[in-house]
DNA sequence: GACCAAATATGATATATATCATACGGAATT
DNA sequence: AATTCCGTATGATATATATCATATTTGGTC
């Protein structure tokens, strides 16, 4: 079950700098007074496709990912995202219901913030306001960049440019644990589950990487970008 | 040759509502004096990917495409655009060099804006900035949802799926001229320029559409609808 | 520790898709 | 009018990928 934790404040938060920066103290104290902070343990549902929009949602600690079913019943995911991502920013400031589902892939913090009080505090600091529009934008772009990219690989350059996502943006490490099942892998990057195991079986053989359950280690990380390039 | 036209002014656009109905006469004013406008006709260039990033680009009238490159030098279109949907927000609140190139589709007329006009804008008037929020959410929200469609589906449903896309959201006709030749159909949803030929003719033997040339007419939307959903 | 369900793993086969080859028509150029 | 180039078109073939079948391992639960 989430556990709502205690009361801290924005103003002390280690990650203010973040987002908020650029606010004043009082608007901070503002912003105190209409947040919660919530912990989820790993595979918990935070936010549901459909349900309506309350709060912005901002990932304090772990790791999440957002996913959404297609027209044909399939379940895809999205993205993945870190702290510092802002991965809440999405549809937020556009509609009135989520379209992703998100889930703690590890535990996690989630910090709450009543939408309506972050649109007001936009509209009253213009500085503030700019620091959001180039945040979101970049999401928004990083997001689409990842997308068209994986779309234009074969399967083995798709697995090959995943691994080296979750090594260098998410975990900075050439050894991981892999945060999610083969077939969440797969329907990250629209292919069968069978295959996502075929290939990282492949990759294993190849020396490029080792596996052992979760846990994988980059060992060639040069071949692993030539095959993430060229196929 | 791009045409400079005329100056005309922001107050008196027929398209000040869309975008800039949040802003008084005094903004409107200071808007005029930082902004061009320019014709292109079919074909031409209008912004490359790499260029430094001074203007902020609205569509007043035409159709334009967004590309880019990707790692193994391919071209790949992220999206087509028409007036009102606002593909100039892409990157420009968050990097400083254009990360697309955007192609005249038909003739167009763009409406350049100095960017740091427009985030002075932004800063002081908070009514606007949400208003800027709220649709750049939109544009990002809608090209990521079109690219997660696109990938799942297998290559009759992506055809369908783009042929709908054109007769529903860029024409609202079920006749229309497709503005690109096969290669950049094939270009936008990935895959190979001889099998969107092949599975046009398939559509046009099954009776689902009619071709001449670049002239398309859907005959059957219910069925274009079936096979873009499951294949 | 025994049991079950789910995840991982691998091979065989079917299917979807890309590639290669070739041809035809139209538009621009000479 | 002849030539070239490019887009469209279609068939044959090779390749990539999904699907199906079947073990094996792992993690959770009683």
């Amino acid at each position: 079950m989430p556990q709502l934790l205690d009361h801290s404040h924005c103003s002390e938060c280690a990650f203010r700098s973040l987002l908020f920066e650029k606010l004043t103290i009082d608007e901070l104290l503002k912003m105190d007074k209409n947040k919660v902070e919530v912990l989820y343990s790993k595979g918990e549902k935070i936010i549901s496709q459909g349900e309506k929009i309350k709060n912005f949602v901002y990932l304090k600690k772990g790791l999440v990912k957002l996913s959404k079913k297609t027209e044909n019943g399939k379940d895809h995911i999205i993205s993945v995202a870190k702290p510092k991502t802002f991965i809440g920013f999405l549809t937020v400031f556009a509609l009135d219901y989520y379209q992703y589902t998100i889930t703690a892939l590890e535990e996690s913090i989630l910090c709450f913030i009543d939408i309506n009080s972050l649109k007001a505090t936009i509209s009253e600091n213009g500085t503030f306001a700019l620091d959001v529009l180039s945040k979101i934008s970049n999401v928004s772009d990083e997001i689409i960049n990842r997308r068209v990219d994986i779309c234009s690989k074969n399967l083995r350059g798709r697995i090959a440019y995943l691994l080296l996502f979750f090594s260098k943006k998410i975990y900075n490490n050439n050894a991981f644990d892999l945060p999610l099942t083969r077939k969440e892998f797969a329907e990250l990057i629209d292919m069968s589950t069978e295959n996502v195991i075929r290939i990282l079986s492949e990759f294993r053989k190849d020396g490029v990487i080792s596996i052992s359950g979760a846990k994988i280690e980059i060992l060639n990380p040069e071949s692993l970008s030539m095959i993430a390039k060229f196929g």
